[in-house]
DNA sequence: AACTTCATGTAACGAGTTACATGATTAT
DNA sequence: ATAATCATGTAACTCGTTACATGAAGTT
């Protein structure tokens, strides 16, 4: 999906400035499933208002730069629709963290152990910011990839918990004595 | 993680040719989280010989261009070991898909219908690829990535179907006036 | 007859990121 | 003081993909 379209999107849920685009692509919604820089936001932004997909209000300010509003015409509309109607690339998942796991014996076991903590945390992290994000956009759409997110980001959490020993080798506490985990 | 790093990876679980290294990031463990195309795997090779990280044995062959049988030497491996230690980047999930159903009510419901249908089925597929590929590289971290992906893509398929109803509007049978917002 | 598998390699092209340029305001 | 937020925009660059070139053997 070209940012053009991504932007269009985003258009389409309410007027906003190339700035605030941006910014449903870093914390909004869109955040969890999708990028989108300043570099490739702007020039999209200028290359749909040629085309017409776009109109731009402009609104001075002091010391800033004049902030820009795009809206989203009915062409625009349109070839939002379009877009959507044509075949979606396949879903992309790529992890390096999973790659480094191929090789974990490679590295020293307390770094190894420190990774994994690390994923968990973040994703127990991602799942906290999807439930806090209630009702930021109220359509059905942004409420299913909420349910989505968390629902993976927790699966993956437990997953990666309940089969770390496999990387880890086995717990302490599992080969000798009493687990020394007290710490909750 | 640059595709040079991948190879060298590759290689450390076996001499193989670049063919087969890319075999790798199709069908292997590597192909659900990562991937690599011959133009940047056969450079890449090229330049960690040079590099002096990996050794080339030619084979001879007829009718087909010769084999090149790459190997790990140990200076690839003190590199990859250094590389596996540097900070990874974080996980990327971009979903097309995910995008489209945010928009859903641009399009037709039957075609809505049928993406849905078609994703639940390629989660499917890719959990039962997963869980055939058992034994197929035998390190406990190839045996990790099979059950991470097999979590990941069985809560995927499970969470969608579970959740469709909130894109696709309620089901013909469960259209009543009760409070139909249970969560699970 | 046509397609897939095996096998390597290059050049053009694309799409987006990174870094830069600019600068006031507000928070730490 | 220092950093972050707001706000737009461009140019260079990176990295990789796509398509091409070549070609035999086996399969449908």
């Amino acid at each position: 999906m070209e940012v053009k379209t991504l932007c269009l999107g985003a258009l389409a849920l309410g007027d906003a400035t190339g700035y605030e685009i941006k910014k449903m692509f870093e914390d909004g919604v869109f955040g969890h499933f999708l990028e989108a820089s300043y570099g490739s936001i702007y020039p999209a932004l200028t290359k749909l208002t040629e085309d017409g997909l776009l109109t731009c209000t402009t609104q001075e300010q002091d010391g800033k730069p004049d902030k820009k509003i795009y809206s989203i015409t009915p062409e625009g509309s349109a070839a939002l629709s379009e877009r959507l109607g044509e075949p979606v690339s396949e879903d992309k998942f790529r992890s390096d963290f999973l790659f480094v796991m191929v090789f974990a014996h490679f590295l020293p076991k307390a770094a190894v152990s420190r990774l994994i903590d690390d994923k968990i945390a973040g994703f127990q992290a991602e799942a906290e910011k999807l439930s806090s994000e209630t009702g930021t956009i109220g359509t059905p759409g942004a409420e299913f990839i909420r349910r989505y997110g968390q629902t993976i980001m927790r699966a993956s959490a437990e997953c990666l918990e309940a089969n770390r020993h496999l990387i880890e080798g086995p717990l302490p506490g599992q080969e000798k004595k009493e687990p020394a985990e007290s710490l909750a």
